[in-house]
DNA sequence: ACCCTTGCTGACCGGCAGGTCATTAATATA
DNA sequence: TATATTAATGACCTGCCGGTCAGCAAGGGT
């Protein structure tokens, strides 16, 4: 009636062991992390973890993976089956999604992808076929829906969608600098981004 | 008469081995960058080196140092010292330098920071309080002689000073990140910020 | 109850890189 | 030229950490 020492789990494993991962990754970044802390975050030995993931790098690259698809999936997802105008979605769904980032856990990876990114780079084509373009090509298509309605003129921001993103790495960065020496109110950071762009596209109804 | 081994050139070690160490974290990152293969680079042995800084930790702050300040005081320095309006500064020697970074050896420390900053909390202090900070103040000097001179109103961004430099840092992570995937025009980038955010506060003279 | 498969352990290894220090040689001084 | 000073070297040490592997024990099959 010994208590047994382990158990046998291969499902559940390696969302364990990417999770615990994630955490000591967010903590002390992908170096300074040893393998050794997180198979014991995730309860398991070391041994185990190099039976799910090849090495150190698989495993970094198994992280990233996990955590970005399913957040963006859900936004995208969002524009195609609403109904909202081009700038009831910016204002409401974009908007929510470009305040959460900064708050949610996801926003170590985007530290994570810059600090490490250069050092991988078939990590990086796989972010950016499946995160960045997408991203791009749905903003894109809220921004001809808004053309098309006529509610937006054509402007700058066909060229260069990535604006309307680009206070989310900025807000994103800043808190987990500089919030110890000046917070940031990253929801009027963002809002007030977006007034901004929108004031500068909108047409002119009067 | 032979040729002697080295030579002693105490006052000029330091720069130098900054510089090497400049280039050698600019291509491998902080932590993959042997301080022997920075010492190489400077010519010099690795025993010299730890002469000059305490621990490898020691040099990367004082790259960062060496680096960061002399830029942004000349940015500065134009501000108070120049009779441009606020718009033709914003348009003129702010837009020049925010073009310039991404292009420039610096955007590395801007990588740098971001991926090792977390680690380094007294660096952080540092950036902040000669760097961050001066910037924002210089912005916010701009802004408001915008206002009283009748260009601008008041708007959000005297609150989110930020915004106006947001598109800095993107344009350099996505330069480093993404470059090979899909080219960002830099310059066109940073212009249809500018107008963008300059159609917004301007005051209407019709 | 007895295998037999296989999820799992943890002691171990090898090499690497940060940091030290005894020694050497270039210059300053006289 | 002789001596003192110190910039500079590079062999060496040490601890650490990614990665391995021989063996153990859980639990399914019969």
């Amino acid at each position: 009636m010994a208590k047994p020492r382990y158990r046998r789990r291969k499902e559940d494993r390696p969302a364990e062991i990417t999770d615990a991962a994630m955490a000591a990754f967010a903590e002390k970044g992908y170096a300074a992390t040893r393998v050794e802390e997180v198979a014991k975050r995730a309860g398991v030995s070391k041994g185990l973890l190099y039976l799910y993931f090849k090495t150190k790098e698989d495993l970094f690259k198994a992280v990233i993976r996990n955590f970005v698809s399913p957040r963006l999936d859900a936004l995208i997802g969002n524009i195609e089956d609403s109904d909202l105008t081009a700038e009831q979605f910016l204002r409401g769904p974009f908007l929510d999604f470009a305040k959460t980032v900064p708050k949610s856990p996801a926003r170590i990876l985007i530290r994570l992808m810059v600090a490490e990114g250069p050092k991988h780079p078939d990590l990086i084509a796989w972010y950016w076929e499946n995160v960045v373009s997408k991203g791009l090509q749905a903003i894109r298509l809220v921004l001809e829906k808004g053309v098309q309605n006529g509610e937006f003129r054509r402007s700058a921001l066909d060229d260069f969608p990535q604006l309307l993103i680009s206070p989310i790495l900025f807000s994103t960065v800043w808190t987990t600098l500089f919030d110890p020496h000046q917070k940031l109110d990253t929801d009027g950071f963002m809002e007030s981004h977006i007034d901004f762009v929108l004031h500068s596209i909108k047409v002119d109804k009067t």
